[in-house]
DNA sequence: ATAAAAACGATAACCATTCTCAGTTTAAAA
DNA sequence: TTTTAAACTGAGAATGGTTATCGTTTTTAT
């Protein structure tokens, strides 16, 4: 997976953008905090680990650049931030999204799941579809888990006080 | 339908939120634009119109206190603004939207489309869903005829210079 | 009527993002 | 290589949607 850099690089160049190191550190970046969804932000305070000169301003430019240049989804879960995810190489331009209400964590589902919903919007709305995005909005399992534990720890307690 | 209006009056009143002029105006508004996808400036704009003596925090404050009652739904298509719909009464609480990125429109689409779709999720994922949203980005039916207009009209230039 | 709680309008504050600008770096041509 | 023009950068100001503050007004319960 080394080259995939390199191949984010070459495609750079080939579109006559340079390769500068603020920009390589970006990408470093994004690769080594993939599922992450890092915001700006986030990606601003990872690179000023390895480049911290970089400016923020600098970041916002080159997640700009690489979200038009189709390597990063720009996205956004509502909490007032936008968000950067690498896109996996070869996947389809789709968004699949877990978001936990209790935690607020945010899970990947598996592409394909729309396929089928894609074709009927085609038809019946005659709306050629480029792009999609999914977000389910509930308890992801870890939260059920934790929750049900709570629930028996408070009945064992109401046992013993009544 | 006019005892739509009644009916979240008495939904505010039930929860002991005071019923007041600018929340009946707010809500007036959003019932007269259903399917408008207002921000809260478009509906403090509205609202202006029948109580100029409102303030934008005001609108603010509703929306916020619709969303929190589910009357409306707060919605972000990432322009930068959020957007409030009202709910469907006894509609489930999905948000399915076919954004255009050529005019930027955006049409609802039907519910239900997704009932499979959130089988595979809860069963999958142990993921309890309690809301989700769907969003389509592509060309609706009035650019993509546009656009053939366009060509041929273009067509058409070119055979007259050749 | 009166007092406590809610709600209000105006506007300041906030914060993510974009813009500006003067200085620097890159990469292609000389 | 050196040169040169365009691309890129960092710092910080500006922007714009949204939220918080505050003093005043309105509502509801006593």
């Amino acid at each position: 997976m080394e080259n995939r850099v390199e191949r984010i690089k070459k495609q750079l160049h080939e579109q006559s953008y340079k390769l500068t190191p603020q920009r390589e550190a970006t990408v470093q970046v994004l690769l080594e905090n993939e599922e992450d969804h890092l915001s700006a932000e986030d990606v601003y305070l990872l690179v000023k680990e390895k480049a911290p000169e970089i400016g923020l301003a600098t970041v916002y430019r080159t997640l700009e650049l690489l979200n038009e240049l189709e390597v990063v989804d720009k996205i956004n879960f509502g909490d007032g931030v936008s968000r950067y995810d690498l896109r996996k190489e070869g996947a389809s331009h789709s968004h699949h999204h877990l978001v936990c209400i209790e935690c607020g964590t945010v899970d990947e589902i598996q592409e394909d799941l729309l396929a089928e919903v894609e074709k009927i919007v085609e038809k019946d709305y005659q709306f050629k579809v480029k792009d999609h995005r999914l977000t389910f909005h509930g308890v992801c399992h870890r939260c059920q888990a934790k929750a049900k534990k709570n629930e028996e720890s408070a009945e064992a307690a109401s046992l013993h006080t009544n």
